[in-house]
DNA sequence: GTGGACA
DNA sequence: TGTCCACAACGCGGA
DNA sequence: TCCGCG
């Protein structure tokens, strides 16, 4: 069981695709070792079982994982930094057995940073938070294959940076997601709503509506469910936001309203999602939804590359200055 | 994925 | 020493 | 107040 230490520089496989991944990141994950320490800006990362294969059919390791991870650290992190993350965890890879976990396990770096939020019940939880490539890989470690950080930041955990539309298939086909999205992209933009798209990486879609902090977690649930109820009631043919399963129609994409409850999560952008093809939630144009993307178009074999090309199309998302909707504007 | 409680 | 086990918990609305 | 739901 060999042990490295350190980001080697030396450099074993030449070519173009190597040295623009290790631009990219500078951080290289071992790959002929199981497990490896790394040190990152001066602390010292435990990296285990990295041969051990999470895609079987795909060949893919969890050093592969750590490495697109590390990759794509740059436009990630922006996105998760300072929120409390809820951790899922599959020690098996993507077919095996997954659990939830919220508090930070033990024993863990001292430099992990943790938010401890206390429930009405009383019970105070210490999430870790994601900050820094290092952290980023502590978590990723624990066998976490997508990052679900909360809504809010830290600081004030009930009043979230966005609201969003969680576009779920179920038995409705994805050209029906791709249509639903359109339409509530147009209905949006109505509202003076500037909105972002993302695949889930798994089935469906997510639409984000980056706001000025102000309203709490319950004014921005209320608000999504007053929009998807309306839009449901408009296309019912097309859509349904019933939360009752047994009440559902057939064939209709679900407008889950009620993911914007305090306390829920989703895949966050960039993260790689347990899907047979090891799908990642990838930021897209609205002319892409238009044209039609598919879920199995953004993969962890090929969205670094995408990201190289375009940057990241959700940056506004992660910044002030472009969380621009003030709930003020909706108190129609 | 990993530490703690048991046998 | 090996094996088993835990690892989350909010809030809506219908009953 | 309990349950289904995600
Ligand atoms: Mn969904
Ligand atoms: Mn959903």
């Amino acid at each position: 069981m060999a042990t490295r230490r350190g980001v080697h520089p030396a450099v074993h496989h030449s070519g173009l695709r190597e040295a623009r991944r290790r631009a990219a990141s500078a951080v290289t994950i071992p790959r002929n070792v199981d497990n490896a320490v790394l040190e990152i800006a001066g602390r010292e990362v435990k990296l285990t079982n990295l041969r051990k294969v999470f895609w079987a059919d795909l060949g893919v390791t969890k050093a592969d994982l750590l490495q697109y991870y590390a990759d794509v650290t740059p436009v990630l992190l922006p996105h998760v930094r300072d929120r409390a993350m809820v951790m899922r965890r599959y020690p098996n890879g993507a077919t095996g057995e997954a659990f939830f976990m919220k508090r930070a396990p033990s024993p863990r770096p001292d430099w992990i940073e943790i938010c401890e939020i206390e429930h009405d019940s009383g019970n105070v939880i210490g999430f870790p938070i994601v900050q820094d490539v290092a952290s980023l890989l502590w978590l990723v470690n624990l066998g976490c294959i997508d990052l679900n950080q909360w809504y809010a930041r830290c600081d004030d955990v009930d009043r979230p940076d966005y609201l969003h539309f969680d576009l779920d298939p179920g038995t409705a086909t994805f050209t029906q997601v791709l249509e639903t999205a359109l339409i509530v992209h147009e209905a949006l933009r109505g509202l003076g709503m500037p909105d972002y798209v993302k695949t889930t990486g798994s089935k469906g879609l997510h639409v984000y509506v980056p706001i000025v902090r102000g309203p709490t977690q319950k004014d921005v649930w209320t608000a999504a469910k007053t929009i998807a109820l309306q839009l449901a009631r408009a296309h019912p043919r097309l859509m349904t936001a019933e939360y009752k399963v047994a009440r559902r129609p057939a064939s209709r994409v679900l407008l889950d309203y009620n993911q914007n409850a305090w306390g829920r999560t989703l895949a966050s952008v960039y993260s790689v999602r347990p899907h047979p093809r090891a799908c990642v939630s990838t930021p897209v144009t609205w002319d892409e939804v238009t044209r039609g993307v598919a879920i199995e178009d953004f993969r962890i074999d090929n969205v670094r590359e995408r990201i190289t090309r375009l940057g990241d199309l959700w940056a506004p998302v992660a910044h002030d200055r472009g969380r621009r909707f003030d709930f003020a504007r909706l108190a129609s």
